[in-house]
DNA sequence: CATCCTATATGTATCGTTACACAAATGTCA
DNA sequence: TGACATTTGTGTAACGATACATATAGGATG
């Protein structure tokens, strides 16, 4: 806060302790290369004579026209952000590509709609990347207003942001598949729909109200799926959980097999909730593949330990694909970066 | 990157689009009351029309000499930082007050030490929170000579840094003093000892070879408290974990019940670990308190469930603090901040 | 009606750095 | 030796915004 003491020491006084112009100061700092050994080492000196910090980084980002940093904005307070296992691999890949390329991770917390968009506006980055984005949600319109470049992961799109992800619509579609083939009734457990993030059983919602992207596109891959088997999407339930993590999978799927008629193919959105799932099929008594099928999403450890069936994607690599979009302008198309893995869970 | 597109946009413009000075437009954006409603909607209406984005940060940043960001470095590469909860739950404190201050949070990774010092000088930030730092660390003494406010999370102590934690050694005294009480063999679970994180089991390790402070700190307590009770310090084995992980402290608390003679009293230095240590135990069928008395650290959501004694200390309240001591100058201690929770797993 | 105060508008001078273009010094090669 | 390339050093002019001090108009007050 104070940063501007009494005495902030500044290249040129360097310079002038050095005896040197105040070009060849910056050179040994920004491109030393660029300058003589003698007149470095007289730089270095005075710079340490005087406590010199190194060059401002606010006068450089103006200067140079980057701020060297990067702006990831998630869709949800930290607390819970940082609980879903793939968030923290896309940040992990995010923060590689910075990382390599010399940036630093500026992380804006979201908190309500107003402070948020000023915060937006205010950061000093050179892009934006956006994780689990609501339609029509401010922030993003925000970012895309300062002229940065903005890259979306999942959705929603927009004009003038890059969207990155898989085409989850056709990966449910596949899934479902799957994991509903010969099933009577078939079931799914699902992310929230909407940033109310109810936690409710439905029978066939319809996918268009739902306002996660992700979430959305899922929700429709599954509903092609059952009509793929000639299932009927109205009776079709969906358990609609209000955070991804094991407890609240294991919970939502013991109110869907309370039911009668009970599911008997489990689509789940994420290998956490399908290992609630898990549990709780395990609780009453049912096994798998045989009395209920089964499948996660993601491929994370607890899939393989679990040995169910799954969608593999690697949100580390389309976290480093975001950041690389915005940092080097290298475009990468997920769209089809999805593989179906198939284990004991279903037939 | 390409920030400056050939045309940017400039307050100046907007200034002379609406017909009124720059400084009206700059008032018009940071101080809006401070313009007639008048002239601020011509302002707004100029901007609109221009595709202005608003205040450059960078440019405001240089003239107000505060970046609107506070830097955290994590000790380790994300990957593994956001793995622990503790940490989570310090960078969810740390991002309440940013919020709550109009900051945004920048994360500054951590992979090798030449490149991290860069970085860490060529951040735009107002101040720096470390967190898990190792003695000696360059980035300390790189954060330091920015001139701008240091707070170290945990140690090491540095002059110009201030430190926020718990008293570990204090701590680790009494929770060692009560699972150690009228055990024959006490042995630790602990973290790792230098950032070699090599997974050893090793008798009455020195703990000034420790270059973790918070981890030398309490294994200093423990070491106290091993003599409070009459033990022989050489002999009290401590099963140093790579991670912080239930997995690894399930392997490393297998190892150590396996020898002869076997350990009788478990102290461990977090709840994951203590986790994987409880499900050991299970494993080989010894029962707490009566074959093996144990804690954990931290008083996680896992503790409680579990039923283990532990050590309960606020980490999202220190992430918090930690923040506010650079963005508001408000200091705090917490070396009190620390409390025994009895439960089962110890007498 | 003169005086003083408040609300609003503006001109100027930086904030600290680096891009650029050019000058000077040195080296290279036939 | 002269012509030409290469290194190294420097002066100047921004980058885009805001703090500060001052100017002006209109209102309130006695």
């Amino acid at each position: 806060m104070r940063k501007s003491f009494s005495s902030r020491v500044t290249l040129a006084q360097v310079a002038d302790r050095a005896g040197v112009s105040t070009m060849t100061a910056s050179y040994t700092f920004s491109r030393p290369e660029r300058v003589s050994a003698a007149s470095r080492e007289k730089v270095l000196a005075a710079a340490r004579a005087l406590g010199y910090g190194g060059p401002d980084p606010s006068a450089r980002s103006l200067r140079r026209g980057s701020a060297g940093a990067l702006g990831v904005i998630l869709g949800e307070h930290l607390t819970y952000a940082f609980d879903d296992p793939q968030a923290r691999a896309f940040l992990a890949g995010v923060a590689d590509v910075c990382a390599e390329q010399g940036h630093a991770m500026t992380i804006l917390p979201v908190v309500d709609a107003g402070a948020d968009v000023a915060r937006v506006r205010a950061a000093a980055v050179d892009g934006y990347i956006l994780w689990t984005t609501e339609d029509g949600a401010p922030v993003l319109d925000a970012a895309i207003a300062t002229h940065r470049p903005v890259v979306v992961h999942g959705g929603p799109a927009a004009a003038g942001a890059r969207l990155v992800g898989i085409d989850n619509r056709a990966a449910a579609r596949a899934i479902g598949q799957v994991v509903f083939a010969g099933a009577t009734l078939p079931a799914v457990v699902s992310f929230p729909l909407t940033s109310a993030r109810r936690a409710q059983v439905v029978a066939g919602p319809d996918p268009h109200g739902v306002t996660f992207p992700v979430t959305r596109e899922r929700l429709l891959g599954l509903q092609d799926a059952a009509r793929d088997v000639g299932a009927r999407w109205s009776e079709v339930l969906v358990a609609v959980c209000s955070t991804n993590d094991a407890r609240e999978g294991h919970t939502m799927t013991a109110d869907l097999m309370s039911r009668t008629p009970r599911p008997d193919a489990l689509a789940t959105m994420s290998d956490e909730l399908a290992s609630g799932a898990v549990a709780a099929l395990d609780a009453v008594g049912l096994r798998m593949p045989r009395d209920v099928a089964l499948t996660g999403w993601d491929d994370a450890e607890v899939a393989h330990r679990l040995g169910i069936t799954t969608v593999a994607q690697s949100m580390r690599e389309q976290g480093a694909a975001c950041a690389r979009q915005i940092l080097t302008g290298t475009t990468s198309d997920f769209s089809d970066r999805w593989q179906i893995i198939r284990r004991g869970s279903s037939n």
